[in-house]
DNA sequence: TCCTTAAAGTATGAATATGCAACTAAAAGT
DNA sequence: ACTTTTAGTTGCATATTCATACTTTAAGGA
């Protein structure tokens, strides 16, 4: 198979990048009680990888993450904080790009720059699922949300930085209040719940989860929301300050 | 002047180390009543700087920091941990290691490596101030205590790396009970406390702080301190599980 | 129309944690 | 022995959280 021009681009492309460190993005979905990260899988071969890419010389980190975000979500202005840097010694000097290029008709130089060992700093990203939409990278065939617990086995570290992000958005939640940028504009007090229960992996207690929410208050009352269902119609809730 | 063999043994030493990145550690101690942070400076110049140096090429970045730490402190086994990396886009690129060098008898060619941006790793480190040998490095002339409240105006972004690395110690002091790092093997429950509310930067009621710190059950009770003084001798305290 | 069902919203008492003040203990000076 | 001073403890009021029960309301059906 003859390799395409954008793989070609990319793989010459170095020398726009800082050398030796990437960024790596968990980007956070929440849909049907689960929550759900963005996957990409390569082409051609069968491996799968978190969404990621390289710091261009003159570019901020948190602009290199958001540039990356955008780029597979379509979405600006998401919430997204760095969390930790992996740096093991090894990381990046194993054959997965030698593999993933020969594979796609490209024998990589011994020297070439993906083929040194990275750095990666883990950002986190939380974004409103119904409105992000999933585009796979020069590298990948599809980018799609997969549950949190359904995983596939992920190339190098990135099945580890999954964890370790999932750890810090737990750390996170009631800490700044950064649940809400994973739900829609306007929600229930069930579906937040949902949203909490599904994060920190226990059963809340209904009432004091809502006295506690309300307690805070950062969360305006809209109309309520009918569903069509034989029961009580619930309010809908705005978050007064995102972010 | 004419530049010490260190100096230019270290400045044609680019090609051992990763490129771009560096490390700073914010080194606390805690010594009558204040929390303290270690500050070199530099040799020539009037500049203040956190420890810091980089990592080479087949290294974690965690034994670098190590490294740095011990050879700062000459102390193995120190409570170490990462908090943030510093990514301005024109970070290291004003003329900071130029004017230093220059003092020094040597003039950096324009694309020497210290000249390139470089992004910073920061890490935490939490000592026994009793046990520290604070020891200046190769650009240094000293390596010294310095008060939080007292720090003087440090090179780059360093003293921004400070208040991150202090806002970070605030939210694991209770979290992950880190405290416990910055005393000595044994201690008194008034020193505890003394560290907390200097951390904390607010007064704490003596009784309450007690009850807590027992019902954690992470203290052992030895044998009494006689101080000398006119009044009860207070209990000495063993953390349970450094670390 | 009115009763039932189901989920939303609210209220209440128990358990636990924290804030505040007082009390007892003990080491050393007078 | 009495005083001073700090350590350690105790009791109680207040606040927060936990657990459960009660009330409300939209829609379906007798």
């Amino acid at each position: 198979m003859s390799p395409s021009k954008e793989l070609v681009d990319f793989l010459n492309s170095g020398h726009l990048y800082m050398p030796g460190i990437s960024i790596d993005c968990v980007i956070f979905g929440f849909h049907d009680r689960q929550l759900k990260v963005l996957v990409l899988q390569f082409k051609s071969t069968d491996g799968y990888a978190l969404p990621g890419g390289f710091i261009r010389k003159e570019e901020h980190i948190d602009d290199a993450a958001r540039r990356i975000l955008e780029e597979r979500t379509g979405l600006k202005e998401i919430y997204l904080e760095q969390f930790h840097v992996f740096g093991d010694s090894e990381r990046g000097r194993d054959d997965t790009h030698r593999k993933f290029s020969r594979a796609n008709g490209i024998e990589l130089e011994a020297d070439h720059w993906l083929l040194q060992r990275f750095l990666s700093i883990g950002y986190y990203a939380l974004v409103d699922f119904s409105r992000a939409m999933p585009t796979p990278d020069v590298f990948s065939d599809t980018c799609q949300w997969y549950d949190l617990a359904g995983l596939p086995d992920l190339i190098l570290d990135h099945n580890r930085i999954v964890q370790q992000a999932l750890e810090t958005l737990r750390l996170m939640l009631d800490n700044k209040l950064v649940g809400f940028n994973l739900l829609p504009e306007t929600f229930t007090m069930n579906e937040l719940q949902a949203l909490y229960e599904t994060i920190l992996d226990k059963p809340l207690l209904r009432a004091n989860f809502q006295r506690k929410m309300l307690s805070l208050e950062i969360l305006e009352r809209l109309e309520k929301k009918w569903t069509g269902k034989a029961h009580k119609a619930p309010y809908l809730y705005r978050f007064q300050d995102r972010h």
